[in-house]
DNA sequence: TAAATACTAGAATAATGTTCTAATTGGTTA
DNA sequence: TAACCAATTAGAACATTATTCTAGTATTTA
């Protein structure tokens, strides 16, 4: 095998075996010669690729964050109308919890303390993030399909329940899983965004 | 002075300190000895009092905890309509996070890991919370004011936005405070729980 | 093939959380 | 008041564990 494939194949096995003992124990708790057995690497090798058990958590942090954007892109950008987009994407939202909840866990925990470097990368991918979602949601404001808000305020409204009620699930204090619920969530959402609702007292 | 003020004294103060280091760069980047100088105690009293680093953040989440409930009960417990109840209580929240940032930031920043004894305690607060939430909650439901979910429901729905919006804040990623946007949010919340809107496609 | 580079290895080190024994203090009881 | 006891304080010693460092090995490139 090409010294490249190993490489990363010796990434990936590092950055799968520890969100296994992130997402049970937490960073702190988690010992870095667990995961050097566990994934069969050496000291130097971790250090050399990862520089420190940080690192590894904003490896597998940022990893996370690229493939729940790219698939929750994927769910919203198709959609026509403001209604079908939005709950297609709290739906979205919903079954990836539930599906993935060992990333989800890890990822909701909020645990890791990035980097200055991890903060650039992980603002840049925020921002095109939040662009592509921006673009999407443009039209249907200006339809007059969306109420008109600012625009930091949009992700909350949409998500945030979702993911609260995620991380009370995936703490066990809920037996229905996100994607369980998801229909009501989508609905709710749907309710705070969409323009027409009652005039404000 | 009396020993037991002494004691209380001397805990408060560390659980002041530490809050100010948790918040600033997590728990797991204090160090204890930083605590130590900054709170003017000694190894063996705070391990006395604490037992170890995760006791002192356990204890300020549980005080925080037990803060901000008993604060939001206040906002909402005498409100008479479903409507304003909800409102109060969400302005409320977006309030107090702008008000208590440091406090907020290390609640909201779900680092802690707690031992089987601190769950309980916090398990038992919850449980006691919830119950006068649904309390409130049950007439409201019933008079059809409200819409009829699952009882884990409510609180995601009602706080999940502020609460992601807070979290956005708190890192930096929105200028406008809670405070500022409390509006948009408190009618958010409304609409999302609101009975009677459209009917479900 | 030679040189450079990327990577691996693990013993040694350093940082830091925690334990332990001894001393002290404040309150309680005879 | 004096003697005693429990709670608390003190900090040196200890143990754990993340990280560094030096040396060596493989792979690529010129």
């Amino acid at each position: 095998m090409s010294r490249k494939n190993q490489t990363s194949e010796l990434k990936s096995r590092v950055m799968e075996v520890a969100l296994v003992h992130f997402s049970e124990v937490g960073i702190e708790r988690t010992n870095v010669s667990d995961i050097l057995a566990d994934a069969g690497c050496s000291v130097g090798s971790l250090y050399h690729h990862f520089g420190n058990k940080e690192g590894i958590a904003e490896a597998v942090f940022v990893d996370g964050v690229n493939q729940f954007n790219s698939r929750l892109l994927a769910a919203l950008l198709p959609r026509r109308t403001a209604s079908t987009g939005i709950k297609a994407s709290v739906t979205f939202c919903c079954e990836w919890v539930t599906d993935q909840s060992e990333l989800a866990s890890f990822l909701l925990s909020r645990e890791v303390r990035f980097s200055d470097s991890a903060k650039l990368e992980l603002r840049a991918m925020d921002r095109a993030f939040g662009q592509s979602i921006y673009d999407w949601f443009v039209p249907h404001v200006k339809s007059g399909a969306l109420l008109e808000l600012p625009k930091g305020m949009y992700v909350p409204l949409i998500c945030g329940p979702t993911l609260e009620y995620s991380r009370l699930w995936l703490s066990g204090r809920n037996s229905r899983s996100p994607g369980d619920v998801a229909s009501i969530l989508a609905e709710a959402a749907w309710q705070s965004v969409k323009s027409d609702g009652e005039a404000k007292p």
